[in-house]
Formats: C-alpha cells, structure tokens, sequence
DNA sequence: TAATTCATCTTTACGATGTAAAGATAAGGG
DNA sequence: CCCTTATCTTTACATCGTAAAGATGAATTA
C-alpha cells in the first residue's frame, strides 16, 4: 500500500458522479460527451468554475480556510487541478484578487452614476469603498491584505490599476483640475494620498475591529457610516498649528 | 525506525553544545548548573528567549518565515518547546504583537518629547508612526495585518490600548479640548478616526507598494515623507463641495 | 478515417507546518 | 530523601503546497 497520501481525496473513484455542489448545473454543459450528466474527465470550464469555488471557500470559510485543496474540493475536482490553471497558490489568490477588484470597481461607479447632488457624488465612492469591504470581508481581504498577490499578473495589474485611475479621477475632478497622466504636483499628489489613505486606512480598522472603541463613545447608535461622513466632511476645526 | 518526522529537526542529539546563536551569551546563565556552558534540559528563560528568536526570525526571513518551528530552531530548542509556553501560533503572535506595540508606542513618544515647536509636535507622531513601520515592516505586520491576534491576551490588549489612548490624547491636545474618558462627540470621533485612518492607511499603502505610482509622478526625488507632511497639512485646498 | 499530439485532469509522493500526547529531566518542597 | 510539578523532547498525525508521472479524451494531422 506504500505511503500514499492517506486522505481520502479522491474527487471520484473512476466514475462515480460528481459531487455537484451549489446549484447543481452551475457548470456549463462541455463540448459533446455521451450525453447523460456523467461528469466528463474533462470539465471544460474549470478554469472559471474553480475562481467561484475560491469566492465560495472564502465567504464560508474565510481567508485561512482558502487553501488550493479546498478550492479543488468545492469546484469537485483532485487538489491538483488548479496548478495546471493557476501555477500555484500566488496564481490563484491574484486572479481572484482581480476578480474582486473588478467587482469593487464596478459598484464604485454605478454608485456613483446613480448619485445626483454633488455632494451625493462626492461621498458616493468612499461610501461604496467601505460598503464593499464590509459586503465582503474575505474578497477585501485578499485585494488588500494579502502578501502573496502577483502583480506582474496582467488581470490583477490592470483591475488593480483601474481602481487607481478611478481615485485619482474623482480627485481631480473635485479638485476641478486635469490630472495629467504623468506629472503630479506635490498637492495633487497629497490630495489624492490623502483620500486614498483615509477611506484604505477607515476600512482596515473597521473591518479589524479597532473602530469599535470609537463607536461605542459615540451618541447612542451612531453608525460607520455616519463616523465616516463626518471624518470626510469634517472641515478641520481641529486645525493643525499652521505656520 | 518507524514513520518519524523524517527531518532531523533534533535540536540536539542529547547532550550536544547548543547552537549558541546571536551573541553567543543572549540567554542568562541558568540557576545552578554542573558549571561550563552545557547545555541544561531546562533553558531559564525560553520565553523571552523565543520572542527574541521570532524576531530575528521575522526581520531575516519575513512574516511568511515566521512559524513556531523555525522560531524553536532559531532559539535551539525542540519545536514544541514553544507550546508551552504560548499555547499556539496565536499565541506567539500575540504576545510577539504586544512587543512591538510596546517599541512602537516608545519611538512615538521619544518622537513627541524631541519635537519643540508646536507644528514640529503635531507631525512628530505620524511620522514616528511611519517611520516605525518602515523599520520594522514585519513587526507592523504582525501588528495589523495578522488576522491571528488574540486581543483578550492582557499584554496584547494593554499595549493596543495605550497605542490608542496615545493617538486619542494628541488629538486632543491639538484641539485644545479635554477628550473625557467614556463620551466623544461625533466631531471628536471623526477628528480621532480621521487622524488614526489617514496614518494608518498611509503607512499601509506605503509599504504595499501601492504608493510608488503616485510617487513616481511627483516632483524628483520627493520622498514617502514629504508626501506624508503634504497630505497632512494640506489645508483642503480641494474643498468638497460644501452643503 | 486513423494515428498522433497535446492540453487537461488524477495519482502518487514528499517536505513542511501546527498541534496533541506521552516520555524524559531537573528543580524544589514535603 | 522522595515525590510532585514545571519544563522540555519525542513521537505521531492531519493538512498544506508543490512536483512528477500517469490517465484520458479532444484536436490535429496524415
């Protein structure tokens, strides 16, 4: 019997159906088999089916539980499955860090297209920034706390970029100054680190727990997003000794 | 010979010179031994030997290098040598985490007394803050981006705390108001908030990396700390549109 | 159409890690 | 002096990431 890894992860014998977890038609239907739901050797899909098992694994288990062996177990498939995919764990967590940036991008926006004063507009991204983490944690996470991430990786380059770009614009815009592509001057370049840092550094503590000392002094039910308005809006009455 | 754990992870065959690492003479004399430097059974102060092994091991081979077994390898011990006396990695990490709020909390405090004018005393402490953070980036880790803390432990709870009750005073005194103990007014709290989340957010985007794209497009040779200053005085010079 | 190539997935294997449990060793109190 | 107890070591095991080799079927080519 030899040494064998001696758990039982063998996704299916030979040819025993697959476990189908979720919503048991999730994955699409490959090429042409033998008719029948008879889980094919070959998936045809894993690719994208395994980056929905991560964000499964994630939202019920949390970041220590996102292993490869779990990702392949939830997408029904041996542990070895993904390397062919992804290459190794960095792969995976990068690919599905651009997954979620691209989410996070995407509510940022409509967000803010579907404010109407400007006001509304100008509170609308950061309020979505820190809606998004609280929605998902896990997905946040990854994006933002992870040091295994792979930003060489084009997809997670490019999503991570965009939401750069995205900051920067709604900056500039406020500012009602062009932000030119290349060249910053110190203050632009404050304005922007400055509402970046705020909103990043807001979500952190919030999501870590470490806000919890300030709300709890708070007036009666004051929530983060309430502290958070306030801490943007706020006009510096608490002024730094100017020179 | 059995299925061992197959690495010769002994950390001495049985009477075999310690390792000796460091300074050669780190760990105090045991009580009462048979004299020469031999090696007893029992260390005499493994604890804080093995917090002095973690860091070393934190600042040569990064957070991902930090384990419980290369931290019993580094201080010479047998790997499960730290249970004893942690419990589990949490608990190293924890008690590890407490260490470095302690250095952190008296480099910004050594940083405050130093400073003399009063705008040199607003800006001592967030960039004592980053200036922490870009010394010990593995011990910032280990601070605030571990998700395995365990703030029930009191030296862990209690150097946090004193963190916050640090920042929580400042602002305060920047404000000219007595910040009492058990109630914040919203302002108060944004102010604190506002303050903690831009450093915090700042020192995290820095040492992500995240920050080199704006860095880049600023003036020649503008360092972390200069945007740093800028992005805290800056007095809104991109107003929000005002209700 | 038949043979072959190639991407995809599975098996098997190995070293490393955290943790539990049992054994060894010395320190100190009765 | 013996015995209890804290401290440290050994041994064991499940799990993880990853590498390498085998199995399978789809696509390509002859």
């Amino acid at each position: 019997m030899a040494k064998t890894d001696t758990n039982g992860e063998t996704a299916r014998s030979s040819r025993a159906p697959r476990k189908t977890t979720s919503t048991a038609a999730s994955r699409p239907a490959p090429r042409a088999t033998s008719a029948k739901t008879e889980t094919p050797y070959h998936h045809g899909a894993l690719r994208e089916a395994l980056l929905q098992a991560a964000e499964r694994v994630l939202e019920r288990d949390g970041l220590s539980g996102l292993t490869l062996r779990a990702v392949a177990r939830e997408a029904g498939v041996s542990h070895a499955a993904p390397t062919h995919h992804f290459g190794d764990l960095t792969g995976l967590l990068s690919e599905l860090a651009a997954v979620g940036f691209r989410q996070f991008n995407a509510a940022m926006a409509s967000s803010c297209d579907a404010a109407t004063t400007p006001l509304a507009r100008a509170l609308a991204r950061p309020k979505a920034y820190v809606a998004y983490a609280q929605a998902h944690p896990g997905m946040y996470g990854i994006m933002f706390r992870t040091e295994r991430l792979d930003y060489s990786r084009p997809s997670l380059h490019e999503a991570a970029e965009a939401s750069f770009a995205g900051l920067a614009n709604a900056i500039g815009m406020m500012r009602q100054e062009q932000i030119s592509g290349d060249a910053l001057t110190l203050n632009q370049g404050a304005a922007i680190a400055r509402a970046w840092s705020m909103v990043h550094g807001f979500t952190m503590l919030l999501l870590d727990g470490r806000l919890e000392d300030i709300l709890g002094r708070l007036p009666e039910g004051t929530t983060p997003e309430r502290l958070l308005e306030a801490m943007l809006m706020a006009p510096i009455t608490g002024k730094l000794p100017g020179p």
